[in-house]
DNA sequence: TATTGACTTAAAGTAAACTCTAAGTGATAT
DNA sequence: ATATCACTTAGAGTTTACTTTAAGTCAATA
């Protein structure tokens, strides 16, 4: 698979894949004699991986640490699992403050529906 | 309340809160004779709306848009309504996202207590 | 009285994550 | 054969949201 073909995929830029690579989010990934990259299946999933994450807000050097983990092979498991843990913790209280927004912007369009708007309290 | 005060009550700094009313998130806030900024009861109330929807994400033009609307008065109700709904659903597509990468991280987890990694998938 | 600490300003600096530019290669369509 | 298009690189530039710096005021305490 092609980098255009990739980055259509999954609505990233070609520089935005190239930039994963360069900081080792993904790949290397394998060039052809031209030097064209050529994604595997792996590749792919992994992008995609990245991809999730990311929108998710984890941090380009987790995933960056995660990558270089894994390459470390089985005796990387237990710091794999902890960062893995730690990440989810900092995403649950994203979530929740998430949440908390969103109902509050709930809340105060109903007000506005409502046409009980408190003129004191923007 | 002093700046100092108001910071700590929010965990933010006092370098935020004046880049806030410099950039019109909040105030402009009253200052007393020695130029020391003194914030009411109704700055805390905006701010403490302000700190909520920064953490979710939101973005400092719209936060900044939305308090001159509410200070151009009534006139502004339909547009303030519109711009909150249309956060309202940058904010819960985000929260999808990060819904699923959490899912994701729940699950990866899980493979790792189980020890039933697929070394192919990262 | 001197120094400490909280406050003030304007403006420069920083971090993260892209995004763009310039210069070039190589395959294909006219 | 020449132009177009997708690809390549290194490196500079951009955006957002702070954060720090430098220089200064003012009140209170040792």
């Amino acid at each position: 698979m092609q980098i255009s073909e990739v980055a259509k995929e999954f609505g990233l830029t070609t520089d935005t894949l190239r930039y994963y690579e360069r900081e080792g989010l993904i790949g290397p990934i394998s060039k052809g004699k031209n030097g064209i990259r050529n994604y595997t299946e792996e590749d792919v999933k992994r992008i995609q991986f990245v991809k999730c994450m990311r929108a998710a807000g984890l941090e380009i050097s987790f995933l960056k640490r995660y990558l270089q983990l894994f390459k470390g092979g089985d005796k990387t498991i237990k710091e794999r699992r902890e960062i893995l843990v730690e990440q989810r913790k900092i995403l649950k209280e994203k979530l929740d403050a998430m949440q908390e927004a969103y109902n509050r912007l709930n809340y105060k369009i109903e007000l506005y529906d409502k046409n009980i708007l408190d003129k004191n309290l923007m």
